[in-house]
DNA sequence: CGGAATGTTGACGCTACTCAAGTCCCGTGG
DNA sequence: CCACGGGACTTGAGTAGCGTCAACATTCCG
């Protein structure tokens, strides 16, 4: 119930640690990802305003299985573990309201996590662009209006795919004149065909 | 609340139709699987004894994400979804129990997905093969005892693979005398070892 | 201005899929 | 009883997609 401000690439918990707890998203966007052995990050999916996070971990009573990293300035409130249940435990609408609230992500996960498996780089890129310009045309890169500032990097890890791949990947939607590539920033020229790559 | 005894390779419920009632697992096991626009089939997990399936649909009210086929005989009691649903509205302490559960489920499903997606072929039928010989050493194929009756087709499918690839991970396994392969049996021959390649 | 971080590009290799022969097994019918 | 046919399984050759490594270009920033 405590709002907090976060700085973008802070960690609002981390994987492993017991799930003390939850926490709900003001603004800003984070992703939450988890580390394999090799030490690669793998990026399970990105929240915003009004997700909850950690709400398994704490209703499971488990460590958190990801991390939670915010991906620019982000508001944040924290929920204490024990009080939530409580709160959960004396309040059976809630309950029943988060029930459905779980059901209902737990098949969104699923369902990215299929695709990230069955779909190829090329279309995982276009979702990924779509979904950044909500509608419009301009995305990301070290600017500040519209989409996000992030590096290639990280959009690559957002995606599932390292950033070479990545690079090839947005030169070849280029070469379609789909997007338009400019160091700083990504511009879409044809959202139509974006789309249609997207599916 | 109806159980019911469903043959091998019987459908209990159906990818896209509206999740009308919650099943519940007796005995037998099940492949939750969905069917990608290629016509591929995705295996998303596998439910025994003890296991509820539908859940997600019934709680959101959206249709199922999944089908459900039997892999054996099975035993499986439908409960219909509305009276379940005035069941848990009416009764806080299900409700919560529910939720932890479905908690918990949710984050293994998130674990085994990530896994199919970094993690080899060989590994993942090292663990397949692993988990189905629960410390002993008999599995699989067109025999009775011990192990489920399925044919390498529907085997590389649980893994998320292909017939001719599973041959050759076998073989090669086989080679490596972890394995006996017999066309109709698969025999653990050193089951440390296996389990050293599963992790 | 120089060094580091970021992005691009090319060459290469690896994993696993596809396609296409086979081979083996089994049940069927002559 | 044996020949046959079909399904399951195996094996090989070819290939697609993408990751890795390495060289290079560019920008940022002190």
């Amino acid at each position: 119930v405590i709002p907090h401000t976060y700085l973008p690439h802070e960690n609002v918990f981390h994987e492993g640690t017991p799930a003390l707890a939850l926490y709900c998203v003001r603004s800003g966007a984070l992703k939450l990802f988890r580390r394999l052995e090799h030490g690669e990050e793998v990026v399970v999916g990105v929240r915003g305003p009004g997700d909850l996070l950690g709400l398994r971990g704490v209703l499971a009573g488990i460590p958190h299985a990801t991390t939670a990293t915010t991906l620019d300035r982000a508001i944040v409130c924290a929920i204490p573990g024990e009080s939530f249940l409580e709160l959960v435990r004396g309040n059976p609408m809630l309950g029943y309201r988060l029930l459905v609230r779980l059901a209902r992500e737990s098949r969104l996960t699923e369902e990215e996590l299929v695709e990230r498996n069955h779909c190829h780089v090329a279309k995982r890129t276009a979702r990924f662009l779509a979904h950044q310009c909500r509608g419009e045309a301009l995305v990301i890169s070290t600017s500040d209006r519209g989409g996000l500032a992030m590096t290639r990097e990280e959009m690559a890890r957002l995606i599932g795919t390292t950033p070479e791949t990545l690079s090839r990947t947005l030169h070849g939607l280029a070469d379609q004149g789909i997007l338009r590539l400019d160091r700083k920033e990504i511009q879409v020229r044809n959202l139509p065909a974006l789309l249609k790559l997207a599916e």
